[in-house]
DNA sequence: GCCTTGCTAGTCAAATTTGACTACATGATC
DNA sequence: GATCATGTAGTCAAATTTGACTAGCAAGGC
C-alpha cells in the first residue's frame, strides 16, 4: 500500500477540516511530493475514495473566496481516525513498505504516545533482524555465496540496506527515549500544517537529484 | 516508473521467445515477486502493452502442450532491445527509483559491457553524493537542525540510506573492477532463466518477514 | 469410476496512479 | 487596455496495479 492514504488522512486530521487544495499544500510543505507519489490526481482520488468508504465526510462548500471551482471540504470520522492510527502503526513497523511509507510514518509519529512509538520501533528493528537472519540463512547455505553469480549482489544490497535501516531505527529509539520531541499527551503538539493563507517557507529551492531509495 | 517493464523485457530477451507463464516463472525464480510488484496481472498487462508499442512481437500459438488456455509467445524487437538497454542504464544510475528498480538493474547488469557498468555505477555514486550535499546544505542552514522538530528525522533517514547506498555501490564497483562476474562480450554468458520444463530450485521456503525498504 | 489436489495459463473488475489539462481571478508588465 | 504570469481548485483519460477468479488436464488415492 502506498503512503497516500496515510498522508491525506493525517493532513485532514491535523486541520480538523480541509479541502483538497489545502491537503495538497500541506504535502508540498512536508516535501511529500519529493518522496512519495503525491500528485494532485492521487490526492483528490484518495479524498473521494475515503469519503465513499466512510473514513471522511464531505461538506459541499460555496465557491472559494479566491477564484477557482467550488471546493469540497472534508472532515475525518471516528472510523477514519482508527484507520489513520492503524496505517500509522503499520508504517512504523513493517519493513516491506518503501521509504515513502516510513517517511510518512515518521512525520506522524508524534501523534502516538511516546511509549507506543518506542515499542513500535523496537518491533521494527526485530522484524528487520528476523528478515536478515532468514535471508542470509536461506541464500548462502551449501555451495557458498559465489554460486549465485552477480545475482548474489542483489541480496548483498538488501542486507546492506536492512542493516542501515536497523541502525537508523536504533538511533531514533535512543533519541526518543532520551526525551526528544513532543508526543501525544505531552502538551503543546507540534504544528505540522499551514494555516489558511500562511505561505510555505520551503516552497522552492528543493534540490533536484531525486529521492532516496 | 516501476521495474516491471525492465524485468519482462529482460526475461523475454534472455529466452529469445517466451510466453507469459514462462516470464512469470523466471521472475519467481529471480525472487522478483518478493521485491517488486510482479503479479500475474502486471506481467500479462506489460506484455500486451509493450507488444502494442512495438517493443515486442506477439505470435499466436496453438494451445499449450500441457493443458490450459492457448498461449501467446513474445519476441523482443530491435526497438525493444533499445528500450531494455535504456531502462537498464536508467535503473543503475538513477537514485529516485526504489530498490525494486535497482535490484532489477543489478540482475541484468552483466548484459552490459564491464566498462560501461562501472561507468554507470560511478555516475550513481556521484548522483547520490550530489543529492546528499544539496539536501544537507538546504535543510540545515540558519536555525540549526533542531528547528525542524521530529521532521528532521525524515531527512536523517534519507541521508542514512543514501550513505548506505553509496557505500554498497562503491563496494560493487570495486568487485567488478577486480574482475568479478562475466559481462557482455566476455564469453559464456550467465544463464538467468529456466529452460522449458526445468524446475525452480528456489520455488519455496523463501522467508516471510517482508522485503527491504 | 470418481474425487481431490496441483499445475499450466491466463482473464477480469476494481482501485490506483500518472501527467496533462481546464477555468477563474488577481496583479504585473508593457 | 491588452496580455502575461501566478495562484487557486480541481478534472479527466489513459496506464498501471491489485487480488481474486476461471478452466483444462494429469496424477494419485480410495
Amino acid at each position: 500500500m502506498s503512503a497516500i492514504r496515510l498522508l491525506v488522512l493525517g493532513a485532514v486530521r491535523q486541520h480538523g477540516r480541509a479541502h483538497g487544495y489545502q491537503v495538497r499544500n500541506d504535502l508540498e510543505y512536508w516535501g511529500a511530493h519529493e518522496w512519495s507519489n503525491a500528485k494532485p490526481g492521487s490526492i483528490y482520488h484518495a479524498l473521494k475514495q475515503m469519503a465513499k468508504q466512510g473514513l471522511l465526510v464531505a461538506h459541499e462548500t460555496a465557491p472559494s473566496t479566491a477564484g477557482g471551482p467550488p471546493r469540497t471540504e472534508y472532515e475525518i470520522t471516528e472510523q477514519g481516525t482508527q484507520e489513520f492510527l492503524s496505517l500509522l502503526r503499520a508504517a512504523l513497523v513493517s519493513y516491506d513498505q518503501g521509504m515513502d511509507v516510513l517517511s510518512a510514518g515518521i512525520g506522524f509519529v508524534v501523534d502516538l504516545e511516546r511509549a507506543e512509538a518506542v515499542a513500535l520501533l523496537h518491533e521494527r528493528v526485530a522484524a528487520i533482524e528476523a528478515w536478515r537472519a532468514s535471508v542470509t540463512g536461506y541464500y548462502t547455505p551449501t555451495e557458498g555465496p559465489e554460486s549465485l553469480g552477480h545475482i548474489g549482489e542483489i541480496m548483498n544490497l538488501w542486507v546492506h540496506s536492512a542493516d542501515a535501516g536497523a541502525e537508523w531505527t536504533r538511533g531514533l529509539i535512543a533519541r526518543i527515549e532520551a526525551g526528544a520531541y513532543t508526543f501525544a499527551g505531552e502538551g503543546e503538539p507540534f504544528v505540522g500544517v499551514l494555516a489558511e493563507g500562511q505561505e510555505n517557507p520551503y516552497a522552492t529551492g528543493v534540490p533536484d537529484p531525486g529521492d532516496p531509495v
